[in-house]
DNA sequence: CTGAAACTGTGTCCGGTGGACACTGATTGC
DNA sequence: GCAATCAGTGTCCACCGGACACAGTTTCAG
């Protein structure tokens, strides 16, 4: 009943994680998902994912947009393998035998693919089913945190908590702009209507006059959170004698 | 040059923060843009931020698509309209001096707002222009936190930390299912997923056997992150002696 | 070796989307 | 009263995801 033939959930389900369906009869598959994941891959990093659709993936390829429904039984599921792929395999913890210092390198690891494919943001929000590499994401942080005296469900909700924090940075940095800081036009558009109405923003508009340099938003927010954790598993550590 | 008649996100931010044009030749306007928040509002609260068409909505008001473009420039428009009305204004800070009760309220009431709507997780996502109400809730963060000894940029920190935990845990929480458990079609496919590759997922498939009841996850975050900016307030409190 | 089965890629069609534009008709100021 | 103005409509377009029938190719079974 979960996992019949629908067109829900259980279609990613098959495709991300099912076995291949074993090719014998007719001509060869020219494409694979493989590359038709690279092509949407391409242009969204290029235009933003909402440039991806079924015709320009497959005028890339220089094929009809049909055709890659022989690979693919939808857009959806087509975007599910775009992430699958671009998020890529986390790295192994290097050395890094404290869960603090893999958590951090965790996080940071996760900031540079957001920032390496910002429609990331885009394609990851909202109920969908995650990947094996996506799921490889959140062993590596619920395994980080083995031996300290943290319960299952604890484990994920400091996942979901850092995960969430990654989240919130990377987006901010893509409203900022590509790179650095070039126009910034959305963050000079903001500043210039609190400013403007400083009357209704007083606490904001005094936040907002010293730039400071920045970029330690994600530096901020980890500390705390790390923080945070290392003193729960402390009171943790010493049972209430 | 910022804020010319572009169809960029100066158009959003002139329709947000006004001045309404002024009418006074010709017949009067039968809609209003807060009749068509609302009716749009009822849609995506209905069937989703998807489902939320120009006809549609129009449709809802009894009237053609096209008219709509008499007070809305575009959909991006309409949703931005969508998401000032249906966060709506927050609360005032009753009593509670401290900045930690302030900051907790504050958490759970757009947990509140994120459950009420929650297609506000697919119409806040990525670079957009926010309007006054929206930014009156960051206005409420940045000044709870005055006379902490915490930095402007600090304090904006800060904010998005609290938002994008908040935001992370309604995701999960719209995953789960629209109330309680109902189903929870989508992380019971996760689990047999992992219950199925536990060799790959050793760490993950050993969190998930405890349910223990759970919807403490924006409990358990909402602590961390206070804990871990207590710590910080209380290391500034004491300079360096 | 031959024919059928299986499979890939294509062309055509459909409903729906956001939006441009010209138009009618009502309203108001001069 | 007249003309400027503006609300709402109808028509049109490009594009979207997707259904479906079809032609061409490859392989296996006899």
């Amino acid at each position: 009943m979960t996992s019949g033939s629908d067109d829900g959930p259980g279609r990613t389900a098959r495709l991300l994680w099912g076995p291949r369906p074993k090719p014998t009869r007719g001509p060869k598959p020219a494409l694979s998902l493989e590359r038709i994941a690279r092509a949407g891959i391409e242009i969204a990093d290029a235009e933003g994912l909402g440039a991806v659709s079924m015709q320009r993936v497959a005028g890339l390829l220089d094929y009809t947009k049909m055709s890659l429904y022989r690979y693919v039984p939808g857009k959806a599921e087509l975007v599910a393998l775009m992430v699958e792929a671009a998020v890529g395999a986390p790295e192994a913890p290097v050395g890094l035998p404290d869960w603090r210092g893999q958590l951090d390198h965790w996080a940071r690891q996760l900031a540079e693919a957001f920032g390496a494919h910002p429609w990331l943001l885009d394609a990851t929000v909202g109920p969908r089913v995650m990947g094996p590499t996506e799921l490889a994401w959140l062993e590596r942080v619920v395994a980080a945190l083995d031996g300290t005296g943290l319960t299952g469900p604890e484990r994920m909700d400091a996942a979901a908590l850092l995960a969430g924090h990654v989240r919130g940075i990377a987006e901010q940095a893509r409203a900022a702009g590509p790179d650095g800081a070039p126009e910034s036009e959305l963050l000079a558009l903001l500043g210039g209507l609190v400013r403007e109405h400083a009357d209704r923003f007083p606490a904001l508009a005094a936040a907002i006059t010293a730039p400071d340099g920045r970029d330690q938003a994600l530096d901020f927010g980890l500390e705390r959170i790390l923080d945070g954790l290392e003193a729960l598993i402390a009171r943790r550590g010493r049972p209430p004698a």
